[in-house]
RNA sequence: GGGCGUAUAGCUCAGAUGGUUAGAGCGCAGCUCUGAUAAAGCUGAGGUCCGUGGUUCGAGUCCACGUACGCCCA
């Protein structure tokens, strides 16, 4: 077998290739078949949500997912390889009703819930294509759905055409679309999860028939958050994710006091809206409040004492909101203080203090009493309990009370310090009102429109300004209003619309989640890695505080809640807990349904009758509600194992060893969810909190950023695509920069320049916009060049100097050696062959120190790996073989480039020994980051293996042929590096003395390196000699044993070991205060001072291991070797350094001889250059003309010729007169001279 | 308002258990090396270790208070 010529790297097109060579060697589908019926490893994957195509943020935990799955592969783990999407919720929604135009949920019941539901699906199934086909360009294996058959059912949905399929198992199914959708992912078919599907969907069934037995569901009624748009309340976790800065026209407002003239309460508030709906007002019972009278009507006003003159919002007008982006906005002015306000309508007068508590009780009139809703008894909607009260009978001053903490509701500051209370438009407005027994009045419908009790105001839309300006206009006409102003401030928002929210009440149902203990105990028995952010620690305060479980949402695309509800009396309501149950319990509607996913509308229908006593046979109707999404993926860990139809199956894969994601966010989301669901599902099953945990390790990765650091957003042109990366930085390289950052910390990624627009040369051909036709951008991140530089040009770069002079040299791998580097230690055959020798005319313990030194250092790395890789601690591993390239690159291969060049000699056992090395180290190399970088290690393994290479010109070539026409190929080795076992470390290989006294030879050559930039020096003058001197007699030695490499390196004739360099150096003395200080404490300062003065005279035994005693004002004190530090100081015609024990000396003396010799190197190098610039072979001969007016440069021709000829395979050397034509004008030593080559053919 | 965390070079960050002249990578300047390298090596400039007190022979490190920022919760 004889390698292929290796050109540059090129990343991008090899990695076309590479994926070109798996698919037609169908490489995954074996590497499953080897690892088949092997111990597991269960991986569970969270699910992308399939509803827009990845951006590199996603490619983060996908690698992770990956490079995990591909190692405990190669360690002989079996694994499911199942990927899963993110299907159903409102996500989903609101980008299919931009996609169809439709605005509200009126406009989605005109298109028709079926249609809108038919193409919520579809998107999902387009998107997961696509996901699916960028997945694999990041080299992501799992059992993919084929991309074009996902868009196949998608078309085919909505429509009675019969559909077939092949799944990835290799089953063909016949059916309708929407019931082969229904059961994508299941076992028999494999592919990838789909949480639309009817087995998550009723596993989730499963979990609330759970809750529903132990009296956890139930229909609340509550304030809540609501989008008029989105016609949807918002639970917690929402809202937290949408709050914006916005401004608001805030005003001031008086209620007058009943019973009294012309006196008012004053009150403030940024929404204005929710006047109309007044109920009460709140003051703080223990403030001091002012009452002041204006002088231009008399009035006389109640308000908070430190309020009059308080500066309202200085700090954020000085800093903004908190985050940089939330700055005070342009255009707004600084707010006045309210004294300012009553200053410029005339002036005030303060009359007196009284405390909060004096105000409390007193009635007022409400600015909208005349409204229907304010008039009407118990309120809108009416209570009937609350029947003898309207809300404008109930305008009482109240104590605003206390929050669960103890902090009182009501304080001083912003606002007046008496607070607008509106049971029906706000949360503690709602608390207070409940408390207290005051009527509610909601004013707004699902659509965020008042209803019809309000008068003029019904009909209008809550939020919008013109509303705003209504309520100003009625308050000035009642003389109510007293000042408006523009108020910045933090607002909730719709998260994925971006609308203002408004305070709504509603009916939702809740899980109550009082159970909170199990589940935290269920969470103490994980692993949350990293270690860095304490996982454990969040997740336990998540759980400690977090409200019911708000489940439903009123949408149309989503989990069927399986609550049926009695038509005549909401309190007799029953969860289904099964298809199979429903069907049994239904009385009407199941014929409809049947053959139909469980989704709206089609379960709508179906009707059930009441089993609760008293209520037999009445009939009930499911909640018109759809599910949290977050049910979807917290089941995954029953619904996609099998729990409800395999329960055997299940048991082995559950729990799962690895589940990891992007954690901002998930602690409250995705990982509460599944160990909520976990922890109820196996209520019944498990006694121990252990047996409940729906994995063992969760590994948390923080967010990709832009290069500066700032969040990238899709909608300013500055998140880019993940097709975007992968073709211009190379997915090898990304791939690298997410495994060896820290998870901890955001990764900085690059930057896309939306104003530089680029085409992409793709697997499928160049494009110059994405699929979704949005223009494809430059991306630029220094990160990724970096990562390119340091590791993967330098891998590349070693395995192309190995493969040019096997080539130049006719190296060729016998089989028995790559047997043993492909197939490793591990194996019989291997430990015979290697007991037999390899064809080799050395085995490893005859090889050099460097050869030895280098293969015990490789096996260190695998150790690293087996060490790092199964803690998930990518980044220790890569930080490892980051070392370990560099190594191999600036050390190993630097040093033995002549063991290379050296002319053919079948004997020369020391160059086969180097050739032997370097090939077991990059082979293993390839199987060790594999997982890491499966495609360049595959281009590598390939061609040292088989002498084949992926290129893109060979795939041309090959292009309608059979690929490995005209090659042999071994069958006995693996196919592709990810067929290979993981490299075992070779235990008898690893020496760790010898990487000791290879760092000891390093740290003398950078003394060196060091001396020579200091004097002066250049490398390419050799000097005469070198002395050393160690601390210790293993240090010495080490460093003699390797003197040749040294002085090879630095160019120095001679390195000679010393017992000391006394006749060189003086030495300086400075007390070690880590020892000394705590046995002589006090007189550590004098010991400072002093003890360098005393000098070489009275320390010197010291340095041979000695001890000394001395007087230090009237102390003894005793000194041994380690309380005192010793460095060196140069003497002439010597430059000295040391480090860490070791001193080294140089000569700097240049005698005639060695100035010669000197530019005779000068010499060769500008040869070098010129052959390098003509574009030689390394083989290729040449004649050598010059031409130089100096006699030394002659003189050292003449001495150095042959050294010159060998070194640049140059035939002849010729002075000539006058300079040539093509000539190169040089440094040669102190002159200069003309060169000039030409090739011999 | 409560809890947690962070503050070290122009940028990004290391700096168990207190110890002498506080480091690395990137960037910058210079030098060197190169028959693999888009490289690499070396040297240099660049630091009130957020501030103030305290403990100690000795504090970037431990303690207290303050300041700024971040995250979580309300």
């Amino acid at each position: 077998m004889t390698f292929q010529p290796v050109s540059d790297s090129s990343f991008v097109p090899g990695e076309h290739s590479v994926l070109r060579f798996w698919s037609q060697h169908q490489t995954f589908r074996r590497l499953r078949r080897k690892i088949s019926g092997r111990k597991r490893w269960s991986f569970l994957d969270g699910p992308i949500t399939a509803n827009n195509p990845m951006g590199v943020h996603h490619a983060w935990g996908r690698t992770y997912k990956d490079t995990y799955q591909r190692f405990f592969a190669m360690t002989g783990h079996d694994q499911r390889f199942q990927n899963g999407f993110d299907c159903q919720g409102l996500w989903v929604e609101v980008e299919v009703e931009k996609q169809l135009g439709l605005g509200t949920k009126g406009a989605v019941l005109e298109y028709g819930i079926d249609n809108f539901v038919n193409e919520c699906k579809r998107r999902v199934l387009r998107f997961a294509a696509r996901q699916t086909e960028q997945s694999q360009r990041l080299g992501y294996w799992m059992d993919w759905d084929d991309p074009d058959q996902l868009r196949q059912l998608a078309e085919h949905l909505g429509t009675d055409a019969d559909v077939s399929i092949t799944t990835p198992s290799g089953k063909t199914e016949t059916a309708k679309a929407h019931q082969l959708v229904e059961r994508l992912g299941n076992p028999e078919w494999g592919g990838s999860y789909f949480t639309f599907s009817t087995e998550n969907n009723e596993t989730i069934w499963t979990f609330l028939k759970k809750c529903f037995e132990r009296g956890k569901i139930y229909q609340g009624h509550d304030v809540m958050p609501w989008s008029g748009r989105g016609g949807s309340a918002y639970s917690q976790m929402e809202i937290a994710e949408g709050r914006k800065l916005t401004t608001h026209k805030s005003v001031f407002v008086r209620f007058p006091l009943r019973g009294r003239t012309n006196e008012f309460l004053l009150v403030w508030t940024t929404t204005p809206w929710t006047l109309t709906s007044n109920v009460a007002a709140a003051v703080n019972p223990d403030l001091d409040y002012l009452k002041i009278q204006a002088k231009r009507d008399s009035a006389i006003y109640y308000l908070a004492k430190d309020n009059l003159n308080y500066q309202r919002l200085a700090t954020e007008f000085r800093d903004g909101f908190g985050r940089p982006e939330w700055k005070w906005p342009e255009g707004v002015g600084k707010l006045k203080t309210i004294a300012q306000i009553f200053k410029e309508q005339g002036g005030f007068e303060e009359l007196e203090t009284l405390k909060g508590s004096a105000l409390v009780g007193l009635s007022y009139d409400g600015p909208f009493d005349e409204l229907p809703a304010q008039q009407q008894p118990g309120g809108v909607p009416v209570d009937e309990n609350l029947s003898h009260r309207t809300g404008a009978g109930s305008h009482l001053v109240i104590d605003g009370g206390r929050d669960s903490r103890g902090n009182a509701n009501v304080v001083a500051g912003e606002g007046t310090g008496i607070v607008h209370v509106a049971p029906g438009c706000g949360d503690i407005d709602h608390k207070l009102g409940v408390s207290l027994d005051l009527p509610v009045i909601a004013p707004l419908r699902e659509d965020g429109t008042y209803t019809e009790e309000f008068g003029e105001f019904a009909g209008r839309e809550a939020i919008s300004p013109e509303t705003a300006e209504l309520v100003f206009e009625r308050l000035r006409e009642k003389g109510l209003l007293v000042a408006t102003e523009i108020y910045p401030h933090i607002y909730p928002h719709c998260w994925r619309t971006g609308d203002e929210l408004v305070f709504r009440l509603v009916d939702e149902w809740f899980i109550n989640m009082d159970w909170r203990e199990e589940i935290k105990d269920v969470t103490r028995q994980i692993t949350w890695l990293p270690d860095s952010i304490d996982g454990q620690k969040r997740e336990l305060e998540w759980l400690s505080g977090m409200g019911d479980w708000m489940i439903s949402k009123k949408r149309f695309w989503g989990l069927a809640l399986p609550i049926w509800v009695n038509e005549n009396d909401p309190t007799d309501f029953e969860v289904i807990g099964s298809l199979a149950e429903l069907k049994e319990r239904a009385i009407e509607g199941w014929g409809d349904f049947e053959g139909n996913t469980p989704h709206r509308p089609w379960i709508d229908g179906v009707i059930i009758e009441s089993q609760a006593e008293g209520r037999e046979g009445q009939r009930m109707r499911r909640i018109p509600d759809v599910g949290n999404p977050w049910l979807d993926a917290g089941i995954v860990p029953f619904s996609t194992m099998g729990y409800n139809s395999n329960r055997e199956e299940w048991q082995k894969w559950y729990p799962a060893d690895l589940v990891t994601e992007c954690f901002p966010g998930q602690f409250r989301n995705w990982f509460y969810s599944m160990l909520s669901l976990s922890t109820m599902m196996r209520y019944d099953e498990a006694e121990n909190a252990d047996d409940k945990k729906p994995f063992r390790t969760l590994l948390g990765h923080r967010l990709v950023q832009n290069e500066h650091g700032k969040p990238m957003h899709k909608s300013d042109g500055t998140a880019i695509w993940f097709e975007e990366a992968a073709e211009q930085l190379g997915v090898d390289t990304m791939r690298w920069m997410y495994l060896a950052q820290n998870p901890a910390a955001d990764l900085r990624f690059g930057t896309r320049h939306p104003d530089k627009p680029v085409t992409l040369q793709t697997p499928g051909g160049p494009t110059d916009k994405t699929r979704e036709g949005i223009p494809t951008c430059t991306v630029t991140s220094s990160p990724a060049d970096e990562t390119r530089r340091q590791i993967l040009i330098p891998l590349w770069n070693c395995y192309k100097f190995f493969i040019d002079y096997a080539i130049a040299d006719g190296f060729v791998a016998s089989d028995l050696l790559r047997q043993r580097v492909a197939l490793g230690s591990s194996f019989n055959a291997t430990s015979s062959a290697t007991e037999a020798g390899t064809g080799t005319s050395s085995g490893v313990a005859d090889r050099p120190e460097i050869d030895r030194w280098i293969l015990s250092n490789l096996q260190s790395l695998i150790e690293v790996a087996h060490r790092e890789l199964p803690q998930y601690n990518a980044p220790a591993f890569c930080a490892a073989a980051a070392g370990f390239i560099d190594d191999l690159s600036n050390w190993y291969i630097r040093r033995n480039r002549r063991r290379f060049w050296r002319t053919k000699d079948a004997s020369d056992t020391d160059k086969v020994a180097a050739y032997e090395t370097l090939y077991e180290v990059l082979v293993t190399l390839c199987r060790l980051l594999a997982p890491c970088i499966p495609f360049l290690t595959e281009r590598m393994y390939q061609n040292l293996i088989f002498g084949r290479e992926l290129s893109v010109e060979s795939q041309l070539q090959s292009a309608g042929t059979d690929e490995s026409s005209g090659q042999q190929f071994d069958a006995s080795l693996p196919e592709s590096v990810h067929l290979c076992d993981y490299p075992v470390a070779e235990t008898s290989l690893l020496d760790s003395a010898l990487n000791l006294r290879m760092a000891a030879a390093q740290k003398v050559v950078r003394l060196g390196h060091k001396l020579r930039e200091e004097s002066n020096l250049r490398v390419r003058q050799p000097l005469a000699e070198l002395r050393f001197a160690a601390n210790s007699v293993e240090t010495a030695e080490a460093i003699q044993q390797l003197a040749e490499v040294i002085g090879e390196e630095l160019n120095i004739h001679s390195v000679a070991r010393q017992d000391n360099l006394d006749s060189l150096v003086s030495y300086a003395y400075k007390p070690n205060l880590k020892t000394l200080g705590p046995k002589y404490g006090k007189l550590l300062n004098t010991l400072r001072t002093r003890l360098p003065e005393l000098g070489d005279a009275v320390l010197a035994p010291l340095r041979r291991g000695g001890n000394v005693t001395v007087q230090l004002d009237g102390q003894t004190v005793d000194l041994t070797p380690e309380d005192v530090l010793i460095s060196t100081e140069q003497a002439a015609a010597w430059v000295c350094s040391d480090d860490s024990g070791i001193q080294v000396a140089i000569s700097t003396v240049l005698t005639p001889e060695l100035i010669r010799e000197g530019m005779s190197r000068d010499f060769v190098r500008q040869v070098q250059q010129l052959r390098k610039d003509a574009g030689l072979n390394i083989q290729d001969r040449i004649r050598i003309q010059f031409h130089a007016s100096d006699n030394s440069v002659l003189a050292m021709v003449a001495e150095w010729g042959d050294y010159i000829r060998g070194e640049t395979l140059a035939d002849s050397i010729e002075s000539q007169s006058s300079p040539g034509v093509q000539t190169r004008s040089a440094n040669v030593g102190d002159t200069e001279a003309t060169i000039w080559i030409v090739q011999l053919t």
